[in-house]
DNA sequence: GTCTATAGACCGATAGAC
DNA sequence: GTCTATCGGTCTATAGAC
């Protein structure tokens, strides 16, 4: 791994950790043994690093969600295609609910994922665009993707009909809020990927055309 | 209004727009129209500024969570006694909706409220203790709160049965996701306050015992 | 591309006059 | 209880040797 590669992995744990201010250039050198002057070979400020790791995360995050099958990732529904029509109408409840817990176990457990959750978490207040970015990523994206997906599967009879929108904020908050709790404190993941699951079980159960408990 | 207190208000401000680590004894200072070394007059450090809004904000917090008619702000529901049963054998499912709808309004539209929860949002992995802070004020406590009343709604035959403790979440979760966004995008305040009334209300469409909309 | 050394600004906190 | 002045330290960033 390069030296620009290996600051950037160890800034992002330091900016995740203390935010942009409370992390040093020192910090960042330290522990990967070079001098902070040696920083200013590979970036120009410590702006551009923090800057640098908002894009290369931009770029992983559209890897990551489309191979969650869709194409919305401006936030803007017209960008579907073909494949996505196609994705849509082979869907199921259990498809979309492993979707879904594909998506929690993913960004649960990968470390880089975490990192830049927690680091954008901590910094949404600092300009409007990493306020919009947090929104675009752990919000509107994500409940775009489950309205679709809902309208779908109302149409094809699998769940009964209702406002989709509304529906995809009941699924997928629940699942940000015990992410929220893992993140704050970890010790409670078992909690939480349980908490996950009843919600995740329990809404399907209650939505489903055949069968409601409710 | 003293000096300490104009402090502290200031201090807040800033604390919620630019973290702990961004804010200077003089961004705080500037404002009020005096030098820095008036501050240490009042305070011993910038570290104890910040505990001291973070123990006043939790009076607050107390003094509203009383308000809202329940007696479980340690997190421990053995604090219930005679009052909250009788809170609770006399809601209704509107009783509810109104109840949550005030909270949503008052932590919307207070601006104290709004900045305190602020600072704890981009504080939040800064200590265990800050963490523990977050979840227990904007999860925890409000779960527990509204587990209960569900469950005091299912036995009274109000609403469906089912697992109270998912449907807390579910009822819950999309209202503090909203908001978020409004915290981050202030201009989206109005598409949130509509989101959550129409989430509240298809809510209790979906889990009255009579006349199931889904 | 790494280092040491340092510039120049700002930090938190203190001293002492008023 | 406010001020100015300042201490000692750290910050980002740069200069220049190797």
């Amino acid at each position: 791994m390069s030296t620009k590669e290996l600051i950037l992995e160890e800034a992002l744990r330091q900016f995740s950790q203390k935010g942009f201010d409370g992390t040093s250039m020192s910090d960042i050198a330290g522990p990967l043994g070079i001098s902070k002057a040696a920083l200013y070979k590979h970036f120009e400020s410590k702006q551009q690093i923090f800057e640098e790791i908002i894009a290369e995360s931009e770029v992983k995050y559209k890897a990551f969600f489309e191979k969650l099958s869709v194409h919305f990732l401006t936030g803007s529904h017209e960008a579907m295609n073909k494949q996505d029509v196609d994705v849509y109408s082979g869907i199921t409840s259990e498809g979309l609910c492993e979707n879904v817990l594909a998506f929690v176990r993913f960004s649960m457990s990968d470390e880089y994922s975490g990192q830049v959750r927690r680091m954008l978490t901590i910094s949404q207040f600092q300009s409007r665009e990493l306020g919009e970015t947090y929104t675009r990523r752990y919000v509107d994206a994500m409940l775009g993707y489950d309205e679709k997906l809902f309208e779908q599967l109302m149409k094809a009879g699998v769940i009964k009909p209702g406002n989709p929108k509304v529906l995809a904020a009941m699924f997928y908050a629940p699942v940000i809020m015990y992410m929220g709790i893992w993140d704050r404190e970890p010790d409670r993941a078992d909690e939480c990927e349980k908490a996950i699951r009843d919600h995740v079980e329990q809404f399907f159960t209650m939505t489903k055309h055949m069968g409601s408990v409710l």
